[in-house]
Formats: C-alpha cells, sequence, structure tokens
RNA sequence: GCGAAAGUGGCGGAAUUGGCAGACGCGCCAGACUUAGGAUCUGGUACCGAAAGGUGUGGGGGUUCGAGUCCCCCCUUUCGCACCA
C-alpha cells in the first residue's frame, strides 16, 4: 500500500489477480446457501454505456455483498447478442454480423474487466453461438411437440413499393420509414407460440412474486394480459340461422342494449348481407374501415371518429325479445373478445357517443345508489321504457331498473345471475377474455436462430430431428436490405433433403425473434457447457430462482411476460421446478446528463450529445470511485442526474478513506481485545462502529446503496473525530480504531473493490483476498447509547433537550422535562394539561 | 381522455414509518497551509431576524398532544394505458 491513493495502479493490479486466482467463479457443489444475482444481459452494441454501468454496479455491490456474508454467489453475464443493429451494420457497411457483433464483445468485455466486475467468466454465454441457439431450436421442437409452437397467416405492415415486411416502428403513422410510401397490411404466414394457454397463470402467479417486484411493473403485466370478467351471448339473427356472439362485462345492462355492432372483419357480415340490398354499402364502408385502420398508428385510434353503418338486420336481445338493428363500426375491434358488442349507450362511453352521432335510442337501466337507497332513473317514470336524455353514459355499478323481473337487483349480483341465466337457457354464459395475444417469433432476418423447419414437396413441414441440430446460419449470406429473409438468398442454407423422405427440400428461412434467447438464457448460466441438454435439471434447480434481478424497466412487459412464460413451459416438461423464475425484481433508473446549452436532463445517446463514456471516467477519476459515485448519487429506483463534480466528490472520499487507513496501517496489527477500559472517545466510535455494521446490513437487503455509502461516510468522518495520534495511542484505542477501519474497509468492497482490496492488503491481511474475509458482525450492546438527548415540546413545539440515561423511567423523565428552566418559563403560569412521554423520543408537555 | 406515482434547502437526496425536518454528498462562504490553487485541511451553510424568537416539506382545509408522513379538495410534474366492450 503506498502513502498515495493511485486508482489505475492499484485497478489493474487487482483485475490481474482476481483472474488469475477465478476468484468469482461460482461452483456447483458448494454446499452453502446459493444466491444467484442477475443482471439483464446486455446486447453488444459496441460500447458500454452509463446505463449499463449503473445497472452493473448495483447487481455486482449486491453480490459482493451476499459473497461476504457467507453465501454461494452466482453472478454471470452474456451477450444478447442476435439482432437487427448487427444486420443494420452488414448492410452499411458490407461485413458480416458475426464479425461486427464478436468484434463489439471483445471491446464491451474489456471494459467490464476495466469496471473490476466480479463476474463468472467462466460461465459467459452468447446467444449468436451455436453452442447456445441450438437450444433456442431445441425448445422449438419441443414446443412444436407440446402443441405450442404453430403457424398461422397474419396481418403485418407492408411496404407494396418494397415489397417487405416492416416492424410496427418502421412503419409508424403508416408510412414506410426508407421509401415514404403509405403502407398497408399483408397477411403472410409467421410462427407463433401459445403464450395464450398460459394467459391464467401469467396473472394468477403474480400472488407469488408481489413481494419482489415493482408495483408499476406487476401493474404493467397485469394489464398486459389483459383478464377481463364477463359473459358471452349469443344473439340470434332475426330471418336468418346465423347467431352473433358478444361479450360483455356488463350484462346487467343487457335491458339498455339498442343495438348489435360488429367488427368490419366479422364473418358473419357476408352472410346477413348476402340478399340485402345495403350489400354494397356497408361492404364499402367495412373496406374502408379495415384501410384506415391499416394505416393508423395505434395511439390515434382512440382519438378516431366513430362511424358506424346500419346493416338493415336486426338480432334478437334473449332477455326481452326485443329486435335490435346491427350495425357496423370502427370501433369495435375484431381480435378482442367477440368481435362484436352490444351496444348500450346509457352505461357506457362508447356506446354513448356512438348513439349521440346517429341518434340510437338510449335507456337506462342502471340506477345509482344513493345513500344506500335507490333513487329513480332522471327524466324517467318507474318501469318506463323510453329513450331519454342523459348528458353522459353512467358506467358505475348501480341498481337495476327498467330490466323486467331483474330490475331492483344490484349489479354485482345482476352480473353473477344473469350470466347463469343465460347458461341455463344456452344462449350464454360466464366468460373470461384475455387482451393477451399469442407471440409472433418469426423474423424474415438473418441474424437471429433459424427456426428448425424444413418444408418438403411430398411430406409437407417437418421438423428438424434433434439429432441434426443445430441448424447453422450460414457465413456467407448478402444483406441487400429489402426486408427479404437474407437465408432466401444462400442455396447450400435452404437446399437440404427432407429428413423423411430424402428428397429434395426447402429448409424455413425466417428466424428467431431475439426475445427467444432472452426468454431462458439465465438457466444457461446455471449449466453453461452442456452439450446434451439446455441445462441439466438438477443443476437449474439448485440455482433458480433468481434471488435479484436487475435491469431497465424498458423490459417491463415484453421480456419479463416471455421469460415468465418460457419458465412456465419449462416446468411442465419437467425441466425446473418453480413457477416463477425471478423472486426479487428491481428496475434501476436511467442516467441521464444535461443536454448541452438547455436545463434539460436527458437519457444519454448520442444523438443528443450528452453521452459520457464510461472509459474517459475510469481513467480520469478511476473504476471504484465511478462505481461508488453512480451508487452514491441517487436511489437506485429513481433517474440519476450525470455530474462530474459529484464524482470527483466520490474519489475525494475514497482518498480520505486510504490516507485513513494508511495513518492506523501499521498499529493496527493487535486483535485482541484490550483489558484496560475504552476512553470516552473510543466508545463513541465503536458505537459508531457498531451503528453502521447494522444499518448498512439492513440498507443493503432493501438495497438502498445510496444511505449506505452515506453511512460509510460517517463512520469514516466519527473516524476522523477520533482524533488520536496512532504513534502514541493506547492499546483500547488502536483496538477500536482497528476496528472501525477494518469495518469500513470490508463494507466498502462492494463499492469500491478494487481499492477495498488494497487497503485490506495494507492492513495486514496479505495472501487472502477480501472476498473471503468475513462481513463484520454489529454487537447490538456497543451500538447502544450510554445518554439520551431528549426532545421536550410544549405544546408541540421544541423548546429545551434534557440529557437523560437510555434506560430512565417514563415518570423520572416526566420529572427531568417538566424541572428544565426553559420548560419552566415556557409554561409560565399555564395550567399543564397533559404530558405526553414517549419512551427513548420526545416529551411534549401540553398547557392552556 | 383514463389510471398510477411523486412534489422536502441553490442541487442530488435523508428522516427509525405519526415523535428533534434537512443525515450524507455536491455547490457556495470564510479561514489555514501555500509563489500559486480548479490540491489539501478546518469551520459555516433552510429562510427571516442584531438577538430573543418566528417561519418552513407544492397550495388550502381536517384528524392528532404532535403531521414531510394519515384523510379530503386543488395545482404541478413524471410515468403507464389508449376505443379491450
Amino acid at each position: 500500500m503506498d502513502e498515495k491513493y493511485y486508482p489505475e495502479k492499484i485497478e489493474e493490479k487487482w483485475q490481474k489477480l482476481w483472474a488469475d486466482d477465478r476468484a468469482f467463479e461460482a461452483r456447483d457443489d458448494d454446499e452453502r446457501p446459493k444466491f444467484y444475482a442477475l443482471e439483464m444481459l446486455p446486447y453488444p452494441s459496441g460500447f458500454l454505456h452509463m446505463g449499463h454501468v449503473r445497472n452493473y454496479s448495483i447487481g455486482d455491490a449486491l453480490a459482493w455483498y451476499k459473497r461476504l456474508r457467507g453465501f454461494n454467489v452466482l453472478h454471470p453475464i452474456g451477450w444478447d447478442s442476435f439482432g437487427q443493429p448487427a444486420e443494420q451494420a452488414a448492410i452499411k457497411r458490407g461485413i458480416q454480423p458475426r464479425d461486427w457483433t464478436e468484434k463489439n464483445i471483445a471491446h464491451m468485455e474489456g471494459q467490464m474487466r476495466r469496471l473490476g466486475l466480479s463476474y463468472d467468466w467462466s460461465r459467459l454465454i452468447a446467444a449468436h453461438r451455436p453452442d447456445y441457439y441450438k437450444w433456442d431450436q431445441w425448445f422449438f421442437l419441443k414446443m412444436l411437440e407440446r402443441g405450442l409452437a404453430y403457424k398461422r397467416t397474419s396481418a403485418v405492415n407492408w411496404c407494396p413499393k418494397e415489397e417487405t415486411v416492416l416492424s410496427n416502428e418502421q412503419s409508424s403513422g403508416g408510412i414506410c420509414w426508407r421509401c415514404g410510401t403509405q403502407t398497408t397490411k399483408k397477411e403472410i404466414e409467421q410462427w407463433y407460440l401459445r403464450i395464450t394457454k398460459y394467459a391464467e397463470q401469467l396473472v394468477k402467479d403474480i400472488d407469488e412474486i408481489e413481494s419482489g417486484w415493482p408495483e408499476k411493473v406487476l401493474k404493467r403485466q397485469r394489464d398486459w394480459v389483459g383478464r377481463s370478467e364477463g359473459a358471452y351471448i349469443d344473439f340470434k339473427i332475426k330471418d336468418h340461422d346465423e347467431k352473433i356472439r358478444v361479450f360483455t362485462t356488463r350484462i346487467d345492462t343487457i335491458f339498455g342494449a339498442t343495438a348489435i355492432v360488429v367488427a368490419a372483419e366479422h364473418p358473419v357480415l357476408a352472410k346477413v348481407l348476402q340478399d340485402s340490398a345495403l350489400k354494397d354499402q356497408v361492404t364499402d364502408f367495412a373496406a374502408q374501415v379495415k384501410a384506415a385502420r391499416a394505416i393508423k398508428t395505434e395511439d390515434a385510434a382512440a382519438d378516431e371518429e366513430k362511424l358506424g353503418i346500419n346493416t338493415g338486420q336486426s338480432a334478437i336481445n334473449p332477455f326481452n325479445g326485443e329486435l335490435l338493428p346491427i350495425w357496423v363500426a370502427n370501433y369495435v375491434l375484431m381480435d378482442y373478445g367477440a368481435g362484436a358488442v352490444m351496444s348500450v349507450p346509457a352505461h357506457d362511453e362508447r356506446d354513448f357517443e356512438f348513439a349521440q352521432k346517429y341518434t340510437l335510442p338510449v335507456r337506462q337501466v342502471i340506477a345509482p345508489i344513493v345513500h344506500g337507497q335507490q333513487s329513480e332513473p332522471a327524466d324517467q317514470a318507474p318501469g318506463g321504457d323510453q329513450s331519454i336524455e342523459m348528458k353522459n353514459a353512467f358506467t358505475d355499478y348501480g341498481v337495476l331498473v327498467n330490466s323486467g323481473s331483474w330490475s331492483g337487483k344490484l349489479s354485482p349480483d345482476a352480473l353473477r345471475e344473469m350470466a347463469e341465466h343465460a347458461a341455463e337457457k344456452d344462449f350464454g354464459g360466464p366468460a373470461v377474455t384475455y387482451r393477451l395475444r399469442d407471440w409472433g417469433i418469426s423474423r424474415q432476418r438473418f441474424w437471429g436462430a433459424p427456426i428448425p423447419i424444413i418444408y418438403c414437396p411430398d411430406c409437407g413441414m417437418v421438423a428438424v430431428p434433434e439429432k441434426d441440430l443445430p441448424v447453422l446460419l450460414p457465413d456467407n449470406a448478402q444483406f441487400t436490405g429489402t426486408g427479404e429473409s437474407p437465408l432466401k438468398g444462400v442455396p447450400e442454407f435452404v437446399n437440404v433433403a427432407c429428413p423423411k423422405c430424402g428428397k429434395p427440400a426447402q429448409r424455413e428461412t425466417d428466424t428467431m425473434d431475439t426475445f427467444v434467447d432472452s426468454s431462458w438464457y439465465f438457466f444457461r448460466y446455471t449449466d453453461p457447457h452442456n452439450e446434451s441438454m439446455p441445462f441439466d435439471s438438477s443443476i437449474a434447480t439448485k440455482w433458480t430462482p433468481v434471488d435479484q434481478y436487475i435491469g431497465g424497466d424498458s423490459h417491463a412487459v415484453m421480456h419479463l411476460i416471455y421469460t415468465r412464460f418460457w419458465n412456465k413451459v419449462m416446468r411442465d416438461m419437467g425441466l425446473v421446478n418453480s413457477n416463477e423464475p425471478v423472486k426479487r425484481l428491481l428496475t434501476q433508473g436511467m442516467v441521464t446528463n444535461r443536454v448541452e446549452g438547455t436545463d434539460e436532463f436527458k437519457a444519454m445517446s448520442k444523438s443528443l450529445g450528452n453521452g459520457v463514456d464510461p472509459d474517459d471516467m475510469i481513467e480520469a477519476f478511476g473504476a471504484d470511485a465511478t462505481r461508488l459515485f453512480v451508487l452514491f448519487a441517487a436511489p437506485v429506483e429513481n433517474e440519476l442526474r450525470w455530474s462530474e463534480t459529484g464524482i470527483e466528490g466520490a474519489v475525494r472520499f475514497l482518498r480520505r478513506v486510504w490516507t485513513m487507513v494508511y495513518r492506523w496501517r501499521a498499529v493496527a496489527g493487535n486483535a485482541d481485545v484490550p483489558s484496560a477500559d475504552f476512553s470516552d472517545a473510543a466508545r463513541a466510535l465503536r458505537r459508531k462502529t457498531h451503528q453502521t455494521i447494522a444499518r448498512v446490513t439492513v440498507d443493503f437487503e432493501k438495497l438502498d446503496l445510496n444511505t449506505n455509502v452515506a453511512a460509510l461516510m460517517e463512520l469514516l468522518n466519527a473516524l476522523g473525530d477520533f482524533n488520536v495520534d496512532p504513534a502514541s495511542a493506547s492499546a483500547s484505542d488502536v483496538f477500536a480504531a482497528r476496528e472501525a477501519i477494518e469495518a469500513l474497509v470490508v463494507m466498502l468492497a462492494p463499492y469500491s473493490p478494487h481499492v477495498a482490496e488494497e487497503m485490506w492488503e495494507g492492513l495486514g491481511h496479505a495472501g487472502g483476498l477480501l472476498k473471503d474475509a468475513p462481513w463484520p458482525t454489529a454487537d447490538a450492546e456497543l451500538a447502544k447509547k450510554d445518554e439520551l438527548e431528549i426532545p421536550v415540546q410544549v405544546n408541540g413545539k421544541l423548546r429545551s433537550r434534557v440529557i437523560v440515561a437510555p434506560d430512565i423511567s417514563e415518570d423520572e423523565l416526566r420529572t427531568i422535562a417538566l424541572a428544565d428552566a426553559k420548560i419552566q418559563s415556557f409554561i409560565d403560569g399555564q395550567k399543564i394539561v397533559k404530558v405526553i412521554v414517549v419512551p427513548q423520543r420526545l416529551v411534549n408537555v401540553v398547557v392552556k
């Protein structure tokens, strides 16, 4: 240990020692309790950014902490290395995605190592390497066997000029991002995974993770699945054999239905319109709606004017036999519920708006409950059924009116009983719908795992046999940027013998969505070199579920719902035991920086020019200070505003710790508890030491890392206040200082591991690594104060403080407080109404 | 439009969950050491006031001996959802 702190020197030293020692490799046969700390695996874009640094600093601090607490810690890292940017780079620069990706990985891995992150590098994985994506393909085949993977045609965004498929983002506003042509929808065949089969579990099992996941993420998961309880009702169509099925969550309002409205795509239209005079008109309208929808961005939909047309046909309300006109309208969607609704203008805002526009009758059938009593509907005689004036739809629950024999019932009862009635009479019944759609995984792209399917002219669609996996991506694809899968242009890839009959056949040229790779990667970490299975079930069961997962909340829906789905599939395959893959989730906040020339803080980005390069920070301040600052500057879930002066403060702190350790290093050797009494100053220091240990330990469990660092700073300040010269210190003073310093160094390790290791060595612990040191233990007795300063209030205002023994009785405390001269002067002749004594806390004298 | 969360010094943020508001750091001010200081160290720093004291956690009301914390209304900001029947 040098006299001065030179980050670059010691950081390199310890990184090398850790690597040589393979210090952070987890062992499957370690008997200690396990802890799985995981950060979301990065995309190898080329450079680490500050968001990564924050993410990994949090994860690494936790991994270090758990290691020091005696856990067998698994802390792995890998690369989400399939995906679009590699293909874009290939198109732009005429290089192969593989070369671009590998180069980026090499560079970013160097950056990670310079940060000194304590990963188990022996478990590194990368999605684009065949030993990984082989198992994507294997899982696909297993899902195919289980009926969980299937192919169907569906509408995608299509640019008619370039003849290519576009993602939603690429056709934003209905305009092709490259050529500006108006895009259309096109039906193409795509592979899907049947995630909807798990919709119910994806909602229900939230109970299991409720305590460990952020509320807002759980809400978004629930919303995404969109479970909705209600009822189906079949409306017979007059003069036809057809029925229209409707889904509603408000069957209690069915007597208020004044129309049936169906989606433009509804198949029943063709049937009921066959002989209708209105056929052409309605068909034209439906076509217009479909065309408009194809070019609409999704967020514009809600603002769109409601449009409809009467088909001239009628449906029969099974509850009262009433005839309802059948309309087609743009606000009814084919892909939700049944693609048709009963329109109840009085009690649904959308139906109300629609009814106003087309002057459909509004009939109130739910009355609000006022003071526990039913009130009569306004402007309407009891029992009447005429259309009435309403200013808004009344959408709350209430009491049924104008609803035949159901009148007088409360909405919640009516919902249940009317659905049961529909079931008994066989025209409907209780039903649950979900917004969740099956997961389309086909991509007409090169840089992904090939879908292991072969099309044979004789045998049809044939799964690639397991023994033939992996289906390798070729090395020589051409990237034209037309949007066609580049694999189509590689005959060696496409042309293959049919595995069944041996005749010439063709491979599927679509590749998988990269979310497939990231759905199960953290299971692969548990057994990354397995050549016969994605992972050994018993090993994965030992390590999973993940104890703490850390990442950005941009993945609150997609990735996390896919990985929860995948976990459940793997459970049903017998590969894992748990229902949920992740016990605790932390969504860390963004790292922002001032945008040049403004007062605004925005996420660091190249285009805004407000990015900060981690390498520059490491060079200027060291990895330890960079990491420390990132964790100290804000609570982990908050936005983190970058500050150059802030990071200087972190360096300053580390330097002061260093100086303190250096001062005491020589005399800090004796670990025996001295027989002589501790001075007041030494007792105060020990109190602070033990209070800090207790506080840091609690805060770590809550991941309150910013207050944790503050506690360490306080401990250093207390050491500064302990104004004793090491050269002439008594044995008890040396002991107290040593205790504080060693605790400080060990507790600093999760934040700034290099400097902590160096100081630990400087304190005479040469030979062993700090990671094997024991976490300090808080002694509650030593942490106790030997006197308390109790605030004394008069009428709730602070007027004085008294110093008392911690074990003072309530009566004594009251007496001492009342005897206080200042308090006396404030009471001064007034009558004492009562005295509130909160033991250990405060006294409040109430006077009048 | 609907829903949720959050508003605390010049700034990032603390506050044992109803009990001393502003821990810790940044910044700023003063001093020391220095040829020098964008280094280091010491002290100060919510606001008003010379002081006694008063005021203070977005605004207004309420509950309570006591409210940053609980309840009601309003304002602002951020995020999420967006015709989901």
